[in-house]
DNA sequence: TTCTTAAATTGACAGGTGTCGATATTGCTG
DNA sequence: CAGCAATATCGACACCTGTCAATTTAAGAA
């Protein structure tokens, strides 16, 4: 029987003096579990290099840019195309409006700025 | 046969004025793909909420923060903590220290910044 | 109403992602 | 050296993603 117990249940026990320790800083979460959710969606829907384009885009050429605006500067079928953008409208980041047979897209404000203030704000 | 051909071939033809016409703006793409690329790459890294946090640790704690000391506030087994560590250091937003037995991570400088900028000037 | 055109939807498929349990690696300690 | 503790890696598996061809939907135009 050993004259010290085996204290297993503690990884940084403060009476281990002998222990280099890792120092174990009492960090604590900043973010709400929502907020790391949103900015992680936000940036999953920007995660491909044809979605940022799109933005981009829709960003440079301010009002209303037609799909078939979009279409044309890509190496994909129109039914790829159309999904990418469905992606960005479930992420709230575009807007549809539809004009004859044409469908127009528009930036939505504001929808990047709680992931563009934490970028911001980093470090 | 017709008296007027069938025009197929040309989806904006500046003939047809009885047409609306979807305007279609001479819209070019800004960022080169590289660039697109870069950025889509970062978004994809801070795809995920545990990431995110992550990311948002190191840079509140500062210095150096053990992986320990990651751990504990996520509900994952140790080799996903490890994966998402992985997928960081990989993207180049975070840096490993080794001090004994433990590793320390830190934020690496620099990184996201061209993405941080092209959302500050987007719309 | 029928035709045409713009865009969305569907279904399929290859490849990628997140998670875990098990195992390996590395460095300290006795 | 042997043992232990911190972290990484491996292998498996369910789920998600990007792409395309085919089809559908919806809005003019004839």
């Amino acid at each position: 029987m050993p004259t010290t117990p085996l204290t297993l249940s503690d990884p940084h026990p403060a009476s281990a003096a002998r222990r280099t320790s890792c120092s174990s800083r009492d960090t604590t979460l900043h973010l709400t579990a929502d907020e790391a959710d949103r900015f992680a969606a936000l940036s999953k829907t920007l995660g491909h290099p044809v979605r940022v384009q799109i933005v981009d885009l829709l960003s440079r050429y301010g009002g209303d840019v037609c799909v078939c605006d979009i279409e044309r500067h890509f190496d994909l079928t129109q039914p790829t195309i159309s999904h990418h953008l469905k992606v960005l409208r479930e992420a709230g980041l575009i807007d549809a409006e539809q004009r004859g047979l044409w469908i127009y897209y528009q930036l939505r404000p504001g929808t990047l700025d709680g992931l563009r203030d934490w970028l911001d704000h980093l470090k």
